[in-house]
DNA sequence: CTTGAACCTTACGTTCACGTAAGCTCTCAA
DNA sequence: TTGAGAGCTTACGTGAACGTAAGGTTCAAG
């Protein structure tokens, strides 16, 4: 147990840079889990774990901009690697439960690494574009400035 | 002049693969030029360039995730190249007038390809993750799999 | 010239992703 | 024990990005 629930909402929201509000938010629509299996009115308590959690959800949301809703299935992945550490950190853990949870994980980690690849692509693609734009209009500065002044230099 | 002012908003939209209500939007904030200069009432009027103005604001949009606040910033260099393309066409541009506008137009290209190349940075380092993560699964279900069954292959 | 489909403007409605306020409660250091 | 600061729930508010409906107009085809 290398972290105990010793953080508040508070400090979770600054660590990640968000707000508490946006912690309960994604709470409340299942993104994330019941901060700290608290009796209901009294406080969450989060560790490093939980942390990490949030700071993969906000990386993917800005990253692929999908919807939380969207988000949520992808983040299922996570659910089963959570899981699946959990089992096995006992011992009796049965083979087939244990593979399923793998093929599951495979799965939705394939998926997400789909969508990433073909956003990659996609940004690439708009990244070539735009240097190459760029390429021409530095050419046709260079022409004017030779053009001006057949000794000059920079902007 | 390769494309007459030739299609109606519901031909740009079906071509773009957006709505008439999306593109009236663009236009009422800005981001899109007042469909083919037409007296208030009548029916607006687009060519191959402006359909191909709207598919760069759908990519724009879609692959750096902005608001389209912060996007008709951006498209300001789509401006500066139209107007440069116009005066241009023209022979009677002022050499000072003109490299105005490249310098312009090299500005806002630069701030467009930093951004892009930010999000490329962090798209690839999220592609690495979530390889890496898949490689761990693989090998722990070859491990398992071989644990099970010495001589069998795959899922 | 007459349709009827597509378009026009105006304006209110909607969803998402939170922000904000109110009134109460929990926690922890003094 | 107590007080204040952070947190809790509930609920209404908000801005962005459109959707949708109403009532009139334009345009291309016949």
């Amino acid at each position: 147990m290398t972290a105990a629930q010793t953080l508040r909402i508070g400090d979770l929201a600054r660590l990640a840079g968000t707000t508490a509000r946006t912690i309960r938010y994604y709470e409340e629509i299942g993104l994330l889990p019941d901060g700290g299996a608290r009796m209901a009115g009294s406080h969450r308590l989060y560790d490093e774990a939980d942390l990490e959690r949030l700071r993969e959800v906000m990386r993917l949301k800005s990253l692929l901009g999908v919807s939380l809703d969207e988000l949520k299935e992808l983040l299922a992945a996570e659910d089963a690697r959570a899981a699946l550490r959990s089992e096995l950190s006992r011992d009796d853990v049965e083979p087939d439960r244990r593979r399923a949870l793998l093929i599951e994980a495979r799965d939705l980690l394939e998926r997400q690494l789909e969508l990433v690849r073909l956003r990659a692509a996609d940004l690439d693609r708009l990244e070539a574009d735009l240097a190459e734009r760029l390429g021409r209009v530095h050419r046709k500065l260079v022409e004017i400035d030779v053009a001006r002044q057949p000794a000059v230099a920079e902007t």
